[in-house]
DNA sequence: AAAAAGCCTTGACAATTGTCAAGGCTTTTT
DNA sequence: AAAAAGCCTTGACAATTGTCAAGGCTTTTT
């Protein structure tokens, strides 16, 4: 599987052979079953990790029980939780398999090694963290001012692929609504 | 006032006098008067800017011409549009002085060249942009998990400087709820 | 193959929120 | 000093949303 991550890196930058080897060398492999769980709340979480094949998702439960679901992450999105990999504390996700999935794996302290070696690779993650941020900002955009109906349209528009694959009622949870709100925002819709 | 910004240098990373010397070498200042402009809707933004004094607010405005606010930027606090800034694109963000305040502006390619040169700041800086992408993250989970008031709590909780000095219908605007309703939580939270 | 679990929709009703309007107070402008 | 603008609150009412419950369909498990 780590085919599909080399791919992923010839399209957003340019490596030698050695740096690609580096790189193979210390990354690892792991699959997920459908329902089994990458990290739970309370644990710390040390990697970087790149989805190759499945779908994951990535929540935080409140007080009452209830799952909010904070991203979706198919093939070719980096899973993980970065408060806690950068703060080191306890990580408030779950993160779970929504299908059987193949991960690539870094160790923190390895991945940090690639990117000081490697300035190309250095480049990549610098760009792919300002875009992660730039795609937060959308998102608070989305969820202060959007209508739920709005939020819906945007999801598809933005996430076709994601939006085919994973339950409405996780839909719903990641745009903030009830799974009924959104089952009547989708009937409403559909009679225009 | 770059004094400003040197302590806020001093207390992120160390620097040698030389370092500081280059920094400061490419920094401008600007200052603006409450109510005055850094950037408008369909300019692009091509700076970092840092808040030395004062405070910013950047904000979207919809379809309908209504205001959402997307962040609050007082003194130590970094304003532009990282969008606009990495991709090059018009902002949607307008920017404006709610008090008036100075600034310590940078070039994108001033500020790029440093980064190269000074690994501390580079260090510094990415460390900036993974704390504001946790921050993002953590408001995201607010805006889809807390019930208005929890937002509101949660806003004091975390703002307390930004809170005491900007109006109560734009805390309201950046928590994505009516003015009216903000109150109406304010008065019921007071009665308890 | 049968049973269980998961998913989505719909109804009923209560709770929350937005909108419009008005009024009082404070701050800014003239 | 007077006028204007900005800010916050409150009322009335409509619109939106959440919660609970039930039912039908599909997928998964036994």
């Amino acid at each position: 599987m780590f085919e599909v991550f080399q791919k992923y890196l010839s399209e957003k930058t340019t490596l030698t052979d050695t740096e690609l080897e580096m790189i193979q060398s210390v990354s690892f492999t792991k699959k997920l079953r459908k329902r089994q769980y990458l990290l739970q709340e309370g644990d710390a979480w040390k990697h970087y990790c790149f989805v190759a094949k499945g779908c994951l998702r990535i929540y935080r439960v409140d007080q009452k029980g209830v799952e909010h679901i904070m991203k979706f992450c198919i093939e070719n999105w980096w899973a993980g939780d970065r408060e806690s990999l950068l703060t080191g504390s306890p990580s408030q996700c779950n993160i779970d398999a929504l299908e059987d999935s193949v991960l690539i794996l870094f160790k923190k302290e390895d991945y940090d090694e690639l990117r000081k070696k490697i300035p190309a690779f250095d480049d990549m993650v610098n760009t792919l963290i300002h875009r992660s941020y730039i795609a937060s900002q959308n998102r608070i955009h989305s969820a202060i001012s959007y209508t739920t109906e709005e939020k819906y349209q945007n999801f598809i528009e933005k996430y076709p692929d994601i939006f085919s694959r994973v339950p409405l009622h996780m839909i719903a949870s990641y745009l903030g609504v009830s799974a009924e709100t959104l089952s009547r925002i989708r009937t409403h819709a559909a009679r225009r």
